[in-house]
DNA sequence: CTGAATCCTTTAAGATACTG
DNA sequence: CAGTATCTTAAAGGATTCAG
């Protein structure tokens, strides 16, 4: 397992089925289309009536009504029945979806936190050397390992800013993302790592480095790949929202 | 994540769409059957290969096929292919996976912390009189407030340890969920709070109080209510798993 | 105004059998 | 050993229409 160990481990677990349930019982109520909408909006502007929400969110009765039986039994909103006429329903957030959206939000600055850092994706280095590089791109970098290159998903690929890969691993069975990052038609900068120079850099979205490789060496080489320059001591300047769509485009 | 109201707002609001999406997409990972065992059994029992996996979780191939491609795909976890003889392949919990269970953690400590304090269930209280009676219980207790009891649900009553309501409420229209808080057969204890003395304790778990309640008589009502004495104080000492057991039985 | 009732489509999950 | 292929079921989301 890929922890680094200098951090204090807090290591909180979730060893028991009712805590794993628990989990998935929250994580399914915010993996629900309209349940977030609903949450923030009623957190912004204060009660809703029925009507006003749908119109707000654009969702069919139906399905808000759903939402909103589901979030007044769980405890994350409140419905008030206003008698006097004309009589009215009003919806508004209760403590509990106040203290759910602040976990919301932890996830998401955490998604964004992946996303702002550069990622860099270690393909196959024997372990020695994966581990060595991945400790030296540790601060700065999100990095991510994939044991062969012909295994590569588009998504992992799509996330990725750089590919460090060994060479020889080029060589092997053919796929269309392989060919992409060779030509330079991913977003991806490339850096192969050889044993023995072999002027493989074909295009300038790539650089070749012969064994033994430095730290500095490699830092340099993904730094150059990057986007006009940045790199770990500037990602913090960059918001998580900017990098999406610097790569949504 | 302990999130006391009275500390300064963080306030982390999520007003973004992509952030909201963001969470979706996590959210969505972790209310799927499987992602969180798999991801525990990596973190708990180092590298799996794929059959061990599936006896140990007791899981179909295509099933866990699915699970581990989503979580090798998202970066949570690492699939390595072992090309010596006899080949074979592991998966292993990468940085990520590490990081979003001690998120799933948190989730777990914050319905765990829920559980843990008791729940007092505020039924269509006057506004001013209802915030009132909030802001007495709201150190100690969980606090659920419900517009109407003819509207309150199930789920709302199971979660509660004390119900507190106006008594005229009580005799207007006639809920099956009414009646089981009249007749003492639900876990919850009752408190009638009433405008004139009517006698209306019908059972042992019920206690009416007699406007102009005062803070002390209201706490003290609804900790006599409380399984064996227990209150706000003693809550900390009891788990949210013993909690559980103890509702489920 | 606030939903309930109906119908349709998609997808997770499970069972079962089969393959490189 | 490590999956893939097929089929079935159940639940969620959505459109539309109807009702108290």
């Amino acid at each position: 397992m890929a922890i680094d160990p200098e951090s204090g481990p807090p290591l909180s677990t979730l060893t028991t089925d009712a805590e794993r349930e628990d989990v998935r019982e929250v994580a399914d109520i915010l993996a629900r289309k309209w349940s977030l909408e609903v949450l923030t909006q009623l957190q912004q502007d204060g009660p809703y009536r029925f009507n006003e929400l749908k119109r707000q969110l654009g969702v069919t009765p139906k399905v808000l009504t759903d939402c909103l039986r589901e979030l007044t039994e769980t405890g994350l909103v409140e419905r008030t029945v206003h008698s006097e006429s004309p009589p009215h329903v009003e919806y508004d957030l209760a403590e509990r979806g106040y203290e759910l959206q602040q976990i919301a939000a932890e996830m998401a600055a955490w998604t964004g936190a992946a996303d702002a850092a550069p990622t860099v994706l270690v393909v196959d280095a024997a372990v020695p050397t994966n581990v060595r590089f991945s400790g030296w791109l540790s601060e700065g970098y999100t990095v991510e390992r994939v044991s062969e290159i012909a295994h590569l998903s588009g998504e992992q690929l799509e996330r990725a800013d750089v590919v460090l890969c060994h060479h020889h691993q080029l060589l092997d069975d053919r796929t269309d993302l392989l060919d992409r990052l060779e030509d330079g038609s991913t977003a991806a900068g490339v850096v192969h790592v050889t044993d023995h120079r072999q002027s493989l850099a074909t295009h300038d979205r790539a650089v070749e480095l012969v064994e033994p490789v430095l730290k500095d060496e490699l830092l340099q080489a993904v730094r150059t790949l990057l986007p006009d320059g940045a790199g770990p001591e500037r990602a913090e300047s960059s918001s998580a929202t900017d990098r999406r769509e610097e790569r949504s485009r």
